[in-house]
DNA sequence: TTTTCATGTAACAATAATAGTTACGAATCG
DNA sequence: CGATTCGTAACTATTATTGTTACATGAAAA
């Protein structure tokens, strides 16, 4: 199974976005992630939403963030794309009348529950800024930013 | 997204073999988990392979366990199943050259792979027999696992 | 040995989710 | 006004999964 990357894809504008002091447009950001225009906004439009980023039309319109990077988690990030499904796993049916099914259930539900909730916490802890920061640090050693 | 419910379905349906002397056919455990036998065959197939259950055919044939419940954990059957991937969410590009993209895939990789870590201790330290017995205990309570 | 039952597997259709594309309206700036 | 840029609907393309049909293979029973 194909993984959903609209995560990873988000970030990897943000963080050009970052580097700017303009607004990017969306044809902008569909070039660095290799995608149309139209796909960027509708990801961008939850983060809008979310007053993540803001969006302007006309001359010198595009998208620029709405406040300061260190105020926004990797968790408001992922919360805004409006998936709230981490993992492909889960259970059969929602609601099972097999008492075997509920069982089933439970115990696999509350692994992914466990899971799932270190890995909000870490998103939560980690902020764009410390994703610029990382960021620049390896931009330091290699300078080749492109793409 | 949808899920991937096929652990639990292979779950739900090794209880019912659990619960039973004679093999399973197929086609039964393609009514306890309302779908088709071939489907049920196509997923047992990896079990099968992986020395977790044997398939006879002809008269009296069908599926039963290759080895005691308590030799099974459920990270040995998740692994039968062939589908490694725990998350839905993943890099966008596994060889990226954005600089950019690198580092958002380290960040978020790191996390993922620590969740990911979680839970497989929590399914290595998981067997068949605990599943059983915390059935038995549920249904002790509702006898009603028809399903 | 013939019949019946059951798995093994290939091939194809159905379903569903995601992503990509086109088109056009609305807003903004010069 | 005219160029630019987002907003959004509608449609197509792609892909993954699941369901179905069909038939070959093997095993036990009659």
């Amino acid at each position: 199974m194909k993984r959903n990357s609209r995560l990873s894809a988000v970030l990897h504008a943000l963080m050009h976005m970052a580097e700017r002091e303009m607004p990017m447009t969306s044809d902008d950001l569909a070039l660095c992630l290799d995608t149309n225009a139209v796909v960027v906004r509708r990801t961008m439009a939850g983060l809008r939403d979310a007053g993540i980023v803001q969006s302007g039309r006309g001359h010198g319109g595009g998208w620029h963030f709405a406040k300061p990077l260190s105020d926004i988690s990797l968790l408001d990030i992922y919360n805004a794309l409006g998936e709230p499904i981490v993992f492909q796993i889960g259970p059969a049916t929602e609601m099972p009348g097999c008492v075997v099914e509920k069982s089933v259930n439970r115990v696999i539900g509350d692994a992914l529950k466990d899971a799932e909730a270190i890995l909000m916490a870490r998103f939560a802890g980690t902020t764009l800024a410390d994703l610029a920061a990382d960021f620049r640090v390896a931009a330091k050693h290699c300078r080749a930013d492109t793409g």
